[in-house]
DNA sequence: TGCAAAATCACCCGAAAGTATGACCGCTGA
DNA sequence: TCAGCGGTCATACTTTCGGGTGATTTTGCA
């Protein structure tokens, strides 16, 4: 960008000031203003330049974007807090013991040890593992601890 | 907010402007100003009210905040990049092929569909399940699925 | 209050998983 | 060269898992 390109605001501004004056000079010879006007003539003047000056400066500092950066972290993958997937639980319609036999499942005890954990017969928890698997359409637990981790049921 | 506090710039640019011709009125009264000078008191005039113009409109013109959401992803564990625990490997010397076995055993395959995929017999299988569970000190796939997790053997 | 869903338990049976043991082969390092 | 290890496979046996079916009790909700 050259000189007269970077600088056009104020030439443009110097060339307004000519025009100005020599507009004033001309009305002046042209109407003869009396003494008495003077301060009004001034006024126009100051009013005019002002608003030139406001233009100008609208004009030539233009960006004044005051940029504030918000920093929002979002968790991907919480570290410690586990959440249940609610949704998941719905869908699937788990039962509250279901969830329980599978998190135990997923802790890598039998099912007897499940049974001697929640006071029940291993009978109980058999039931409770096939209707699991029935409801997550897996055959083995393996696959539904798999599943059940990847449906964000176990932490 | 009152009216005066927020037009305050605007009622100090009237004073700003009764001050200017005051004193222009004074100067024209003590020193009589020539006729031929009057553009140059035009100009002066014209240069002082551009100024005032460019303070106000700097003073007037609030910047314009643009808030940019900057949304930080914090990834505390990466879902793609997964790095095998060597030294957990080395510690509990598990061979290539039985951490082959472990990889499928945690995504759900039994010992037939595990011995298809690798092209052995079955019995090779149970014999790599049972060496690992020996070196894992574990009774049970899900244990050691489980805890293969926990040591970053598996994803 | 009454009903559907959940939870509980039982029995049978076959499949899968896990245990124990032994054997063979190929590679490698002392 | 040969002992050791990893990988392979087999047989035999026990335990656990999972499917199928049926039944009773408890509970949450309309």
């Amino acid at each position: 960008m050259g000189f007269l390109a970077r600088h056009r605001q104020i030439i443009l501004y110097g060339l307004a000031l000519a025009v100005i004056i020599f507009l004033v000079r001309w009305l002046e010879i042209r109407y003869i203003l009396a003494d008495d006007s003077v301060d009004i003539y001034i006024g126009v003047i100051a009013l005019l330049f002002t608003g030139l000056g406001v233009w100008l400066a609208i004009k030539l500092r233009k960006p004044k974007v005051e940029t504030v950066i918000v920093e929002k972290e979002i968790l991907l993958t919480p570290p410690v807090v586990f959440v249940l997937n609610e949704n998941e639980v719905k869908r699937l319609n788990l039962s509250r013991r279901e969830l329980e036999v599978l998190h135990w499942m997923a802790a890598g005890l039998s099912n007897q040890e499940i049974a001697d954990k929640l006071f029940v017969s291993l009978n109980t928890v058999k039931t409770h593992t096939a209707q699991l698997f029935e409801k997550m359409e897996v055959k083995r637990r393996t696959q539904a601890v798999d599943l059940g981790k990847k449906l964000g049921l176990i932490p």
